[in-house]
DNA sequence: ATACTCCTAATTTTT
DNA sequence: TTAGGAGTAT
């Protein structure tokens, strides 16, 4: 199994002496000399707080580590790494550690090179469940089914096999969305469930009932392909382990101390693939040792399930709990503002975070209103200028949002002010169409089994192999169970298609043979820009007059230069593969944008949380599609936010925001009212009357609230708690139709008798707006103006001052 | 094959 | 509003 993925012997038995795998200088030697160093403790356990250091030190048995937002938890973690090595328990081989994201892996490898010195290779099990998965199916893949040389595929590859699969069982991919079946199957993976596993309602719920036998063709055509998805990264590794009982023997002897990062976000298929791996026999040593925060579990939406950590103490019986509150990141108002709202959860766990540091002039949370969202981001904006001028550098200043869209308005408003700002997430680099295509030559070349490699890329650049030829040769390749690429070399000497689609082919094929055959010899940096010229790709862009061409051919030399730094293409490969972040520069000083989701496990001296409304945050579609859990799940989320500050947090509402290109008027979200006021300021400065709302025209429900008030008790605040439950108002995620019929009549108006959305979406479209084309309105935000058009409830409104909008007819009256 | 038009749907995101 | 996909026309 030489793929160069690791040569690392497999198993060794007792520890000797002198670490056989560790090179003098390695990581544990390393580590032992820094104890030696210190006296009494190693130097590596000063400086730990009582708490962090018993988490450290308690390595037999179970432990979970409770471990609030900055109290130290990935410290702890990698000092307990450092701690294993150094007292000479367990070789760096002997140790599983597991984490979620690839950066979370990187930072705690810096972490340990850092306190033991010198690099981590002798960690050869330290990374996410995926490609800890991967190293296990390389090695044991046969027992599932596959070749140590298999495919990883992308979300994409898997919508587009899916789609195949649907088209091929006779469906229409437009009623059944392929995009949508592959999210039922990484749900059903997420929980470990195969084809015979699921649910009959889930089997029932697509394409006619036949959602397992989809299901079970997908696998099939995995097999076929000698590819996995994600989800099988983690369920093949489960299967193998409960089928062949003394291979997981192995792997128990040889994992001495099993550590899991950000437990609370553990699915169900990893907790089972963790519970095999740690859960021994009566009597054999059980050292896991689980990090959390129940607090931050953010990802439920993706599987994550919260009860995992909840039960740890049944699942590892004699489990010791350590919890860490010692806050090291923020001031007490913050602290004080974010466990009083995470309070109002149910089934905690209990913590509460507490910080000894005490500053008079440390400043309350600040809660400020704004008119619209526009107004919002200029006023942000100009703290971030007022904090500029104090000093203050932009890297220490983080604008969170809860939804994507809600960035932009920022990103123009610093575009104008000159502002740098860097958005964290986004589109990624691997993501891309060129990046992606590029991919695909590589991918093909060094695997020539990947049909869906070859797929995307036999006619791009376009060589008249349009849809009709791939269809034959897709037949042709079916038939005889064969992978496309060789069915390609097949086909060429028969009559089977047009000339002049056989001889594009031919070229193809001699092409691919030819790269192949430069494989093992050619540097592979030197080799993928030759694949790119030769096959026409670099030329189709440098042909293509559209603006973003350019960019793509720069994305296209920085994939090359990306690869000098791996060995092999196939070691390029499988690293995108399984990392399919780009690092971007960070060396330019920049106010940073993200959303909640993104900026867990970071932390900013300055955060600005904006867009705390009703239906935005929580959003209304967590609470439509997750009740109660998922309106936990958002507060968990508020939570998170508010805990990323060290000095500064300010929140935002604002009283109309456009969403789907339709003016909304808002209510501030129910999470402002559980902030404790002893911690919070509520600042209404006038300039939040700017905009449209100046002049007599807009009449907000806080309009008569006293700019200098510091609670809740002021008219404007109560009016509009009171307003809360006035659905009448609020208009969000109206899909379902049932909330489309009863904006515009208000609680007198009929009320809907909810069927099916579709069908009570188009009775709303065909019932007669209460307005006629022509009609004088008044509005909140635009003041009067006159009705233009009518779709629905939908109006098109000409205003007095505003210009034409479309609004919803619901926050419009007749003019008097 | 490419361009244009129409329709739909619209959080969060890792691997 | 807007982006992306699909379908139609040239």
């Amino acid at each position: 199994m030489m793929n160069g993925y690791d040569d690392i012997p497999f198993f060794e038995d007792e520890p000797p002496r002198q670490p056989a795998n560790a090179p003098a200088g390695g990581i544990a030697a390393r580590a032992m000399a820094a104890r030696d160093h210190g006296r009494e403790a190693p130097d590596y356990l000063a400086g730990l707080n009582p708490e962090q250091r018993d988490a450290v030190e308690t390595l037999e048995g179970p432990v979970l580590v409770l471990a609030g937002a900055g109290t130290g938890k990935t410290r702890v973690l990698t000092t307990r790494i450092a701690h294993i090595l150094s007292s000479g328990r367990a070789f760096p081989s002997q140790i599983l550690a597991v984490t979620f994201t690839n950066k979370a892996a990187r930072e705690m490898k810096d972490r340990i090179a850092r306190l033991v010195g010198g690099a981590v290779e002798g960690m050869p099990w330290l990374g996410t469940f995926h490609s800890i998965g991967v190293k296990l199916l390389r090695r044991h893949g046969e027992l599932a089914g596959l070749s140590s040389d298999f495919t990883i595929l992308d979300t994409d590859d898997v919508v587009r096999l899916i789609k195949q699969i649907i088209q091929a069982e006779g469906l229409d991919d437009k009623r059944w969305p392929a995009k949508q079946f592959a999210g039922m199957i990484d749900g059903w993976k997420n929980k470990g469930l195969g084809p015979a596993d699921i649910p009959e309602g889930d089997a029932r719920a697509f394409a006619n009932g036949k959602g397992r036998e989809l299901y079970a063709a997908y696998q099939a055509r995995l097999k076929s392909l000698n590819a996995c998805d994600f989800g099988d990264l983690l369920m093949h590794p489960i299967s193998i382990f409960k089928r062949n009982p003394d291979l997981l023997k192995e792997y128990h002897r040889r994992f001495r101390y099993i550590l899991v990062d950000e437990y609370q976000d553990t699915n169900t298929a990893q907790y089972i693939w963790l519970r095999l791996l740690a859960q021994r026999p009566q009597g054999e040593p059980q050292n896991v040792c689980c990090v959390g925060d129940d607090d931050q579990s953010i990802y439920g939406w993706r599987g994550a399930e919260v009860d995992n950590i909840l039960r740890f103490e049944k699942d590892f019986p004699g489990a010791k709990v350590v919890r860490l509150e010692r806050n090291y990141r923020s001031t007490e108002h913050i602290l004080g503002a974010a466990s009083h709202l995470i309070t109002h959860n149910e089934g905690r766990l209990g913590k509460t975070l507490f910080t000894d540091r005490r500053d008079p002039d440390d400043e309350k949370v600040q809660v400020h209103a704004a008119w619209d969202s526009e107004e919002e981001a200029r006023a942000v904006g100009e703290e971030i200028e007022q904090l500029q001028r104090q000093e203050h550098n932009l890297n220490g200043i983080a604008i969170l949002v809860r939804a994507s869209f809600q960035m932009r308005e920022f990103e123009d408003r610093f575009v104008t002010l000159g502002l740098n700002y860097r958005v964290v997430g986004g589109p990624r680099f691997y993501e891309r169409l060129e990046i992606r295509d590029a991919m695909a030559y590589f991918r093909l070349v060094c695997q020539p089994a990947d049909d869906l490699a070859f797929e995307r890329i036999i006619n791009t650049p376009k060589r008249g192999l349009g849809d009709t030829s791939v269809r034959a040769l897709h037949d042709y390749a079916r038939a005889r169970d064969m992978p496309m690429l060789a069915a390609a070399d097949d086909i060429v000497n028969s009559d089977e298609l047009k000339p002049k689609a056989r001889k594009a082919l031919t070229d193809v094929v001699t092409d691919f043979r030819r790269w192949q055959s430069l494989l093992e010899n050619t540097p592979h940096t030197d080799l993928a820009e030759q694949i790119l010229e030769e096959s026409g790709y670099t030329d189709m862009w440098k042909n293509d007059k559209s603006a973003e061409a350019p960019g793509r051919l720069e994305n296209l030399k920085e994939l090359i230069r990306s690869m000098e730094s791996f060995e092999s293409m196939r070691g390029f490969l499988e690293h995108v593969s399984l990392v399919m972040d780009a690092e971007q520069n960070e060396d330019m000083e920049a106010v940073s944008i993200m959303t909640l989701h993104s900026a867990k496990g970071l932390e900013f001296d300055t955060v600005f949380l904006p867009g705390w409304e009703e239906g935005l945050f929580p959003h209304q579609r967590s609470l439509d599609e997750g009740g109660r859990a998922g309106l936990e799940e958002e507060r968990r989320l508020a939570y998170v936010g508010i805990t990323r500050a060290k000095r500064r947090c300010h929140i935002w509402f604002v009283s109309n925001r456009r969403i789907h290109g339709l003016w909304q008027s808002t209510l501030p979200s129910r999470f402002l009212d559980e902030l404790p006021a002893a911690h919070v300021d509520v600042a209404m400065p006038e300039t939040s009357y700017g905009g449209y709302g100046r002049g007599g025209y807009g009449q907000s429900r806080f309009d008569k609230a006293d700019p200098f008030a510091n609670t809740y008790s002021t008219p404007g605040w109560k009016r509009a708690q009171e307003n809360r439950n006035d659905a009448t108002r609020n208009n969000w995620g109206n899909r379902s139709g049932h909330a489309v019929e009863r904006v515009g009549y208000g609680e007198s108006g009929p009320r809907s008798r909810t069927i099916e959305g579709e069908l009570v979406a188009k009775s709303v479209a065909e019932t007669p707006s209460r307005f006629e084309i022509g009609d004088r309105v008044f509005h909140m935000k635009f003041g009067n103006g006159n009705i233009a058009g009518i779709e629905g409830n939908k109006l098109t409104i000409d205003f007095d001052r505003a210009g034409q909008k479309r609004v919803l007819d619901g926050f419009v009256e007749k003019a008097r």
